[in-house]
DNA sequence: CTGAAAGCGCTAACAT
DNA sequence: ATGTTAGCGCTTTCAG
């Protein structure tokens, strides 16, 4: 029967005292007095009051939400991210916006847009790509970057991906093997190119030689990962082992690979970077490099709404460390062919 | 210098027309004298008036999102939903807020909070543990179950399920399996139970003989399909065929009884179910049925819109079929032991 | 400690 | 075709 929603009025009605008290009652429970306060409660649960968000946000001059800016919604690498950024929002009462910039064309202007669109309190960036220019707007909300990036000055919270590519390439190195290639990711990300610098930084202080037709690009999906297999497959001087910049390439090139017979060690060394879940559930196991990306998650929003707390546009950039971890996928290299 | 946000006001005052004009230029440009919609448009262009949406929405008595309630985000199988789901609520001028069931105590309580919080215009809804007493509340918004459900008549997107587990037993049977196992999702779980339903009321269908201990329970993750490995490993009588409630339990199962040198599908076959991308660079590839999740995604976004414009809360209940994808994890059975 | 009152920025009747 | 006006439901001074 009660059609309609029950209005803050409704509750001062019903508990005898003003829309404020009420609000007040709501808001900071210890300046009421304990019987009007308890008069209030009552009348609310009674009534089965909501306040109703557009409102008080109007009249707070705020959204009471953040958008989270993503390349691509179904990449499920961001999943992890967005839960780490849901355990921090969700009990901070902000809702969590989801937004994509590859849907429209021009991945900038999405960012522009989100901007200026006063839709959300704070955004979080999860787009390596996007130019730091689309950034200069006067009077943005805060904005975290929780991914590597090309801008100088931005809050962000950010992986050590050079350390880990040289941890691949130094885990190799140990092994005994000097051929050691690399499949990037896609060209004009960030990431990849930080991951790919590392890894040719790493082989340079080693003392390896670099061969370029062993640099293979991908674009971090497992599709790519399959076409570096292909074409690693008609190589006639093939390294001994390659360093992924994401387990998604590494579990589509070792898939196809093991499918044309080549053995996983023996013939072949893999070391991915993510530690997504299936690389501990492969045959072999994969060699990784993990990312904590909950935790990345965690941090990025933490900042995120201390900047909005706060209403300051700067704030630390936080390095978060990776971890190696040793799987089945890494072995000392096959034998010289004699 | 321009700290302050321009309002509408500013427009209307730069245009030399009132507010309701500027509202109307925008709202419907049709309306409006072509001379003044000029001037108005570009007083917007210079002042760089966004319409704030949240008074926008207070005035018409709307929020301008939808949620979408899943089990947990950190699944990458919704993922490729989210992304159906966003590229038709983005077009259409929604915002889309994402929550989870399981980050609280009581996923139920969760769902009323959505449901009476006033945030949103409309409720998808991906977790199929919900119970639908929780949708009995009067002047709630349109929800749409983007799954299985046990609630009769909710509106619906969902998938062929029965019919995938029986495509999947078929062609087991076909193969020449008699010995076939299935592993469960999680108890309680609706799709787990329409799968289980599925597997049961084919192999009766067939005329293939039920062992009860070759139904094991998992909880849809590789991990779980890991542990029905060990269990799959210690049985004394193994069924020579096993199919998974979801992909992931396949792929779990199966690197792990390859790393204790089982081969798939020469001693043993399995078959999969959803056709989540990692399916097809596996090796073997896995054997599943696809379930098109990007097409639910849509689906589901186009009717919980509708119904949003229609204000109705009811709906068709549409039913998306599934595919058999043949793989190379599913092979005739093993000769019997002489 | 509580109430009155003034808007937050916008849209939709209703007038003109 | 455009302007006037009355709120949407809430929070927050400012008085008392």
């Amino acid at each position: 029967m009660d059609r309609k929603v029950t209005t803050i009025q409704d509750v001062a009605r019903a508990a005898g005292v003003s829309t404020a008290t009420v609000s007040r009652t709501l808001a900071k429970p210890s300046v009421v007095a304990k019987t009007t306060r308890e008069a209030v409660l009552t009348a609310v649960a009674e009534t089965g009051y909501r306040v109703n968000a557009t409102a008080s946000n109007l009249r707070r001059q705020r959204t009471g939400s953040v958008i989270v800016l993503l390349p691509n919604i179904a990449n499920p690498f961001f999943a992890q991210i967005l839960a780490g950024l849901a355990s921090v929002l969700t009990p901070a009462q902000y809702g969590m916006l989801i937004a994509d910039t590859q849907s429209g064309p021009d991945p900038d202007e999405r960012l522009t847009h989100y901007l200026t669109s006063g839709q959300a309190d704070g955004l979080v960036l999860l787009d390596g790509t996007l130019s730091p220019e689309a950034l200069e707007i006067p009077g943005r909300p805060p904005v975290v970057m929780a991914c590597e990036w090309m801008g100088r000055d931005l809050p962000s919270v950010r992986v050590e991906n050079g350390r880990g590519a040289a941890m691949a390439v130094g885990h190799l190195a140990r092994l005994g093997h000097r051929a050691i290639g690399h499949v990037t990711g896609p060209q004009g990300n960030v990431l990849a190119e930080t991951r790919l610098k590392g890894f040719r930084g790493a082989m340079e202080a080693i003392g390896l030689p670099l061969h370029e037709e062993w640099i293979l690009e991908g674009d971090f999906t497992m599709d790519s990962g399959a076409a570096a297999a292909r074409a690693w497959l008609t190589m006639e001087d093939r390294p001994t082992a390659l360093f992924f910049a994401s387990d998604e390439m590494a579990a589509g090139f070792m898939g196809l690979v093991q499918r044309a017979g080549i053995r996983v060690p023996q013939d072949l060394s893999i070391v991915g970077f993510d530690n997504i879940e299936i690389a501990q559930h492969l045959s072999p196991a994969l060699t990784t490099i993990r990312q904590p990306r909950t935790h990345i998650g965690v941090r990025a929003a933490e900042l995120l709404l201390s900047m909005i707390e706060t209403g300051t546009r700067t704030g630390p950039s936080e390095v978060i460390e990776v971890e190696f971890i040793p799987g089945g996928s890494a072995g000392p290299p096959p034998p010289a062919r004699s």
